[in-house]
DNA sequence: CGGTCCTTTGACACAGGTCAAGTAATGTGG
DNA sequence: CCACATTACTTGACCTGTGTCAAAGGACCG
């Protein structure tokens, strides 16, 4: 069955503050606009910045938002009635949220870290759509994208052991690091083990005992809880897409 | 004059089913292109008919197409290398498959039933893009709306329990029927028990034994392998969305 | 110091997987 | 029409990967 943790405690109820927020700049990451389409956009954005474990806003509250993430780490869930909690996705500079072509929300998002976003009203925004026919296109592809990687978690959440999703996750993290710049090998996670679990559909006790096991396999060294070096990421990657079926005798 | 994200559906001036708005439509019965639009579109598009359990394209092919069922049931899946199967969805007449924005599909689509699709060659599809505006966002529509039901799929995998996963899926067949007209009680499951258990993360074992349970608790009434009488609705509801712990007995 | 939070570890339980057998429906060839 | 595969589904007995529960160590903090 599955885990009801610590739902309360990851209920800070502050939802964003306007007065936090001060006007600066952003890229927002949209290949395909010129840069007098960018200060179009830019000119509609205001940037706010948000401590760790802060709402930003919750499913089913009314869209009037739609943000990119410039700074930090945000996380995406949704809730079962009595507490259980999936993840759907972490969410880093770059990243796009609340694109939701319905009145309301249909997830709940909440900061992991201090984050940096880029806020722009929703309605001004879609009144852009006819100004710049390119960021359409853009937003489908993005879109696009992360229905890709929806079905990506949905065979990692379906079809994959433990081992194969955490593997799966410190990829994915490393990835991500690299994607903006960062060292991809000695990982840093700024994720508790309690998201980890509720994102991979796991414990977090099994999180915590696959990844002891791991460092004692010489997969990986864990530094400390939010650092690990990536000893054989080739195994690792084999053991995340399925191709790898010794366990050891640990 | 729709240039706004949601207003084909929930500004529309007639009200909609609920059931509606959870899944997406057929691209050439879009509410947003009118009827020159709409011929413009059928110009490029072309009719199939596909018998049963037969491949329409396969993960990591070049995807020169896409498609909309306009009858029948289309399963798409990705697999792992040892042959574990997730199936991400099952599409239904008016939904749309293969919408890519890159080169390559993401997964595998097959038959489930006889089926009749239309296709339409991608690069003429986006060759419409200029010229008829309101396509880029119906089509930026569906994929929110299939976004968020891969959002809903994660959650069933990640923390629901079997007997959830399958209240689940035969709500969902039952809505599926009743927005394409058909009666929604009495269910036809025009799907194996296979392909259920590789949608719901599940075995076939584990299904024919919760079907048979809920068969034996009187929540429904097993006609045939295809055919189900939905006997207590409401708590299998309530079982679906996680609200409803008594196991019973059985 | 004594709390609180996060993580790890151990002992144990159980939901669901695995393996194997049995039944029913359908098709196929003679 | 009958053997006889073949495929799909169910059922039972058993096993195991993860969940559950409980405890304990560290880090941080007032």
């Amino acid at each position: 069955m599955s885990s009801m943790i610590g739902k309360s405690r990851l209920h800070s109820p502050h939802p964003v503050d306007p007065c936090d927020t001060c006007r600066v700049r952003d890229i927002s990451a949209c290949a395909l606009l010129d840069s007098g389409e960018r200060d179009r956009l830019t000119s509609i954005m205001q940037t706010t910045m948000l401590p760790a474990h802060r709402l930003i806003f919750t499913e089913g509250e009314p869209a009037r938002h739609v943000f990119t993430v410039t700074d930090g780490v945000v996380k995406i869930y949704k809730l079962l009635a009595d507490g259980r909690r999936q993840i759907t996705g972490f969410l880093f500079p770059g990243d796009f949220l609340g694109l939701i072509h319905s009145e309301s929300y249909a997830y709940t998002a909440e900061t992991v870290t201090e984050v940096r976003l880029c806020q722009f009203p929703r309605a001004r925004l879609e009144s852009l759509f006819d100004e710049l026919p390119n960021l359409e296109l853009q937003l489908l592809d993005m879109a696009s994208h992360e229905l890709v990687a929806a079905q990506d978690q949905m065979v990692l959440l379906g079809r994959k052991s433990a081992r194969e999703r955490v593997a799966s996750f410190l990829l994915m993290l490393s990835m991500a690091a690299r994607r903006q710049g960062n060292p991809g090998n000695p990982v840093f996670i700024p994720i508790p083990r309690a998201d980890i679990a509720d994102y991979l559909g796991l414990t977090v006790e099994t999180v915590s005992r696959i990844m002891t096991r791991f460092g004692l396999q010489r997969l990986i060294q864990v530094i400390d809880d939010r650092h690990v070096h990536l000893v054989d990421p080739a195994t690792l990657c084999r053991i995340a897409i399925g191709t790898w079926n010794r366990t050891g005798s640990l």
